[in-house]
DNA sequence: ATTACGTTTGACCAAATCGTCTAACTATAA
DNA sequence: TTATAGTTAGACGATTTGGTCAAACGTAAT
C-alpha cells in the first residue's frame, strides 16, 4: 500500500478518534507508520487530508448502498422486500464502519459546508450516485398502493437517518436504559430487526 | 447574571459552532464578555468547562423532557396520543435548541465516556430523571392492546433518534434530495408530523 | 556512471494556545 | 479607616502543533 493511502486509512482512524481538530498531524503521521512530512508532502495541509478522508468514506458508502440498491432492482421482489432489504443494507453500512458513522455525524454537526461540497463533487464525478433511485422506489410503491399515502422524501430521510440512531445514543442509551454490552451484537441485531419492524408497519399499506 | 453563568453561555455559543477542540478559551471569555483569566478562575480548564457545559445541557434538556413527561401522564390522554406528544417534544427540544444538538452529537461521537459520567451524576443529583417513566408508558400502552407487541426499550430508542435525524442528516439531504432551505421551517413542520406518522403507524396496534 | 525523479527523513520555525501569576480594583463589614 | 474576600486585568511562560526545508535515498532509464 502507498504511504498516501497508508496515510488516508491512518487518518480516519484518528479523525474518528479525536475529531477534526483533536486530531494531531504528528499521530496520523506515526499511526500510518511514515514521516510527518510525507503527510505534508502527499496532502498539502490537515484540512486538505480531512477533505480527502470524507471524500474517500462518503464514495465508499455510496458506492456499497446504490450498488446494492442496484443488485436488489434486478432482483424479483415485492415493493415492501426491497424497502426491507435497504434499511437493512443501511444498518450494516453504519454497525460495520463505527469510525465511519463517527467521523460522518461530525462532519455533518461541524462543518457542514464541506459536506454538501464534497457530495456535490462526488456526485459530478460518480454517474452511479442517484438518490433519485431510491426516491423513485419509494414513490413506485406508493402509487402501486403498496404502501400508504406518504411523502417519499420524508420517508427517505427516515430510513437512511433512522439506522443510524443505536450509534449516535449508545452512552445514553447505556446508561438510560442499563444496556449491558456484552451481548452488543445480540442487542445490534434487534435493533435492526425492531427497526425494520417499525418503519415497515409505519409505512405499509393495509386494505380495510 | 454572573461571569461564571456568562461564561458557561458563552461557551455553548463557542463549543457548539466549532467544536470541543476546535474552541479557543480567549475567544470564549470575548464572546461571554469577560477576561480569560476569569474562565480559568471560575472553571479551571477547558477540560473542566467543558464538562460544565455538557452537564448544564443535558440537565436542562431533561427538566424539560421529564417535566412534559410528568405533564401527560397527569392529563387524560389515551396512549396513543400520550406517544404523539412525546415524539413532539423531543422533536421540539432539538429543533429550538440547534446548539444544544450539536454539542450532544459531538459529546455521543467524541467523548462517550464523559457523557456517560454525567448523565450518572445527573441521574444521582436529580429524582426527576427516570427514564423508565417513559419505559413504563410504552409498556402499558403495550399490555393493554393500544401498541403492538413491540420491545419498549427499542421503540423508546427509535422515538428519541427519530426526531434527532433531521438535524444530523441536514446537509445530505439538501444535496441529495435538492431542498431548498427558504422554506425550512415548513419543511421542519413537515418532517415533524412525518415522524408523528411513521412511528404511530408503526406501532400502533390494528385489530383485525 | 550519470541523470532524473519520486520518495523519505529529521531538524527546525513561527504561531497559536492553554494556563499562570501578580497586582489592582470593588464592595462590604468591622 | 482598615481589613477581607471576591473579582478583574493583562502580561507572560511553557508547550504544543501545523507546516517548511534542504539534504539524502533508491531505483530505473540513458
Amino acid at each position: 500500500m502507498s504511504s498516501k493511502e497508508k496515510t488516508i486509512l491512518a487518518a480516519i482512524e484518528i479523525f474518528s478518534q479525536k475529531g477534526k481538530h483533536g486530531a494531531r498531524m504528528e499521530e496520523i503521521a506515526k499511526e500510518a507508520g511514515v514521516n510527518k512530512s510525507m503527510v505534508y508532502y502527499y496532502h498539502s495541509s490537515k484540512e486538505n487530508l480531512y477533505r480527502e478522508v470524507l471524500k474517500k468514506i462518503f464514495y465508499k458508502i455510496f458506492l456499497y448502498s446504490f450498488s446494492e440498491l442496484e443488485r436488489i432492482q434486478s432482483e424479483e421482489m415485492i415493493y415492501t422486500e426491497r424497502i426491507e432489504v435497504i434499511i437493512r443494507v443501511f444498518s450494516k453500512i453504519y454497525s460495520e464502519n463505527p469510525n465511519y458513522t463517527r467521523i460522518i455525524i461530525n462532519a455533518l454537526a461541524n462543518e457542514p459546508e464541506d459536506v454538501k461540497y464534497i457530495i456535490r463533487f462526488l456526485k459530478a464525478e460518480n454517474d452511479f450516485i442517484r438518490p433519485e433511485k431510491l426516491l423513485d422506489l419509494i414513490e413506485q410503491a406508493t402509487s402501486s398502493k403498496a404502501l400508504r399515502k406518504i411523502d417519499a422524501k420524508q420517508t427517505m430521510i427516515s430510513i437512511i437517518g433512522v439506522s443510524m440512531i443505536y450509534f449516535i445514543g449508545k452512552p445514553i442509551m447505556e446508561i438510560m436504559l442499563g444496556l449491558d454490552l456484552e451481548d452488543e451484537d445480540v442487542f445490534l441485531k434487534e435493533r435492526q430487526d425492531s427497526l425494520v419492524d417499525l418503519v415497515l408497519n409505519g409505512i405499509v399499506n393495509r386494505p380495510e
